[in-house]
DNA sequence: CCTACCGATCGGTAGG
DNA sequence: CCTACCGATCGGTAGG
């Protein structure tokens, strides 16, 4: 009996990882749930019996990206120096999961205009992830960390833009970007300490 | 007689910049022709008597932004100080049109897709701006203006992909982030003389 | 979950 | 440049 719905859940995530291979090739827009459908063994219309709208299933996308950071416990690092190597592993894992970091470089891009459905969601992570960054090079330069004339606002603000646009520089190359070095190299630059 | 060929040529422009502005709305994969060609007083069929698919619009688009790149001379400015100095400039007058930096960078996160019609246009272009940056880093370590430790070609790559992600959060953010005082921030911190 | 369907929209063509 | 059309595809619904 509990069967079914165990079957249901499977059956949604099944259906949700789908839909990010999906993203990451066509963009939210240019994907559609047919072929998500398809390649879930399913038809469209049976794909909107667990998603009942696009938008659904993009909301269960965003939330699951939500809840894996979550479980990863990234934000459980408290603001430093060791958030900021903790940064760096996590760009060491993405490099190892280009589909991932494909889907939501495309949808951050399409989300800049105000009525994308995910734009909303775009703009809290963006402000979350900006706070951190800021917060942790306050610390450094409360400990004399940061090397002297460093704005730790404009360094948070630009350690979030440059690891997004070198996502995207390192998508379209095919691999001529050292996305990890060019990451440590620019902290290095800012920092008073090694980075180690 | 000349006539005929340059109202022709005026209504081509017309649907260029048309074209521009209903890619910064929706996308390129996003925009109808119906569309583009209703905000232009004709019909689709019409405008594909000027621009007989989809992509040709696309290309007239790109082809446009390229020659007035250059028409700005934007490279005849020599690898060095200049050259940041001239690249903080553009992006100054970039900020005073939302409209271009939005269809730019929407285009550019669309065309990471190996397929995209517009890939290699973006992937030329990367290169380009990338290998200006590394020269003109190149030029200042040889005139001790970079400070020690600065490797030229990551401050290159970190410049270009710095740009690229401070454009989409200032697109996204509503006027919260201040791009040209971020990118003057940046460069300060790899340069060991005044930007001016 | 499926079959069967809807109205809307798409890029592109014919033929003038 | 337009009218008129094509085949394909879209998201979503009805009804089981």
């Amino acid at each position: 009996m509990a069967e079914g719905y165990l079957k249901g859940r499977i059956r949604r995530e099944d259906i949700i990882t789908t839909a990010v291979s999906v993203y990451a090739e066509a963009g939210y827009h240019g994907s559609s749930l047919r072929e998500i459908a398809r390649r879930s063994g399913i038809t469209h219309a049976g794909l909107l019996y667990y998603f009942p709208t696009k938008e659904a299933l993009l909301a269960a996308v965003l939330e699951r990206r939500d809840s894996e950071d979550t479980e990863r416990e990234h934000l459980a690092v408290p603001p430093g120096l060791d958030a900021l190597r903790h940064l760096i592993a996590l760009a060491a894992h993405n490099v190892q999961h280009p589909g991932i970091v494909d889907v939501y470089a495309r949808l951050a891009a399409e989300a800049v205009a105000a009525e994308h459905p995910a734009h909303d969601y775009f703009e809290r992570h963006y402000k979350m992830a900006r706070d951190y960054a800021v917060a942790s090079f306050q610390v450094l330069a409360e400990r004399g960390e940061l090397r002297p004339g460093v704005d730790p606002a404009y360094a948070g603000l630009n350690l979030v833009a440059l690891m997004d646009g070198l996502q995207v520089q390192w998508l379209s190359g095919g691999g001529a970007v050292d996305l990890v070095g060019a990451l440590r190299s620019y902290l290095e630059s800012l920092l008073a300490v090694p980075l180690g």
